[in-house]
DNA sequence: TCCTGTGAACGATTTCACAGCC
DNA sequence: GGCTGTGAAATCGTTCACAGGA
């Protein structure tokens, strides 16, 4: 997750936390569930199970919000989901350009959750000529040359990156200088920007390098926890652990350089 | 970004602090890219910028890994490279299974840095039979029923889920029974797993979301904080605030449920 | 003199536990 | 009796500021 920049500094009396804030879409989509189920109440307990929280941490996000539900009782699923919705501004829609329609920027543009909650995909974004015109998703490619207009017109402020590392930052530029002030960007790279646009980030490898984290930490602990079936590495023990030389006095806690390096 | 589990109690000695784990692989692409320019050294303030953090967060992260770096000058980078990728289990090759090749598991499967550090894709798994044996990304696409053995015989302990909502949850169940520990779920849905298994999740609509949220107190703030160029969405100004009425005594500080639900 | 490494202060977030209301 | 709403405590993360080595 990581935000580009820091919100104001929290000293506003309306201030949401933004722990807070991160959780409200999970909140949603959990009540939006309940809600096509028709549901009518539900627990702080049980939506917090639906959600992937504890119930503690549940009321104290919700409390922020205000005092929607009714002790005894529970949460009004109806009125909780709009006022979610109201909070993270939902209740109106939000056009969204993706630039960059590779594989990844296809993939996005399928996207069903995109469309569904207020978000539009005003526009298709590509430097490539020969994308131009062709429809992905039911919408026709358009060149990037168009880019300033299009964000005009449609008065999108919110864009999606989704270009290789190189192109991100001046498509970054001139999504801004256009007027967008909200960027989600997929490109493996840190982009900046000028003070009050916000910047998300997704980026596939360092989700899965801390998952490889975390995981040797399993096979090297002494615990060999909780490991079903086959899970040993094909070749090579995962880690195997400091076993070895706290040597000479400084450094850190373990292994020297190798003469090969990985690559 | 959340992690499905709280990892260890955190009264080991040998603990880094989950925040620090989420940020070393921001530093190693930053060194990394050094590297390649063959950069011998380089200072926490001039590698902190490069990753888009502040230099006392950097010293801190790394002093948790030991006493790399030379006072006066600054960190060997080759030197810091090898230890953070052994830090993060990189020095030895996670094999990773990709589970629904739709738009987005074939981007995944294409993605490029993806092998490049650390992880292979030993297999791209569907349930569509139609895919069987076609090549995506040069990797033939296999068959579901084959999950379990291709599993168990490459030694994969890490597992990428790309399918629809609801087959995740079952596509998780059979990789943690065939010995998966760690997976990144790409689906929108919360996945329960047995103690043990981490589970990291990206979510397109939720980062959209916060996005929309931020964006809305832009618009309504008072402040109109700086909007270059045309920015005004199109119809309805954004969010337009709290303009009214402290009702009643209690509930949320502004606007009630109205007629008309947003779908 | 420069820049790292780190205690200590600070701030944010989570958890606890229980008062208050239905 | 059950469940929300919330102060207070505990924990986690960030920033400050400076001692100490090259």
């Amino acid at each position: 997750m990581a935000t580009g920049r820091n919100h104001r500094p929290a000293t506003r009396s309306r201030g949401i936390p933004e722990a807070t804030v991160a959780r409200l879409p999970l909140y949603l989509r959990a009540l939006t569930a309940l809600s096509e189920r028709s549901v009518p109440t539900v627990s702080s307990e049980e939506l917090a199970a639906a959600a992937g929280v504890n119930s503690a941490k549940l009321r104290k996000d919700f409390s922020y919000l205000g005092s929607y539900g009714t002790r005894g009782v529970g949460y009004d699923v109806e009125y909780l989901v709009y006022q979610i919705s109201r909070e993270l501004g939902l209740t109106q829609d939000w056009p969204v350009v993706i630039v960059g329609i590779g594989n990844l920027g296809a993939a996005l543009a399928n996207y069903g959750g995109f469309a569904s909650r207020g978000f539009r995909v005003a526009a298709l974004i590509d430097a490539d000529p020969a994308m131009a015109g062709k429809p992905v998703a039911g919408i026709p490619v358009q060149h990037s040359d168009e880019l300033e207009k299009i964000i005009s017109d449609n008065g999108v402020s919110i864009g999606v990156i989704a270009t290789p590392a190189g192109a991100a930052q001046p498509v970054c530029d001139r999504l801004v200088a256009a007027g967008v002030t909200s960027i989600l960007n997929f490109a493996p790279t840190v982009l900046s920007v000028p003070e009050g646009v916000d910047v998300r980030k997704v980026d596939l490898s360092i989700e899965l390098q801390i998952l490889a984290f975390h995981e040797q930490r399993k096979a090297g602990d002494g615990g060999e926890a909780a490991a079903p079936a086959a899970s040993a590495p094909a070749d090579g023990g995962a880690g195997t652990a400091s076993a070895g030389a706290e040597s000479a006095g400084r450094k850190g806690p373990d292994g020297d350089m190798p003469a090969v390096m990985p690559a």
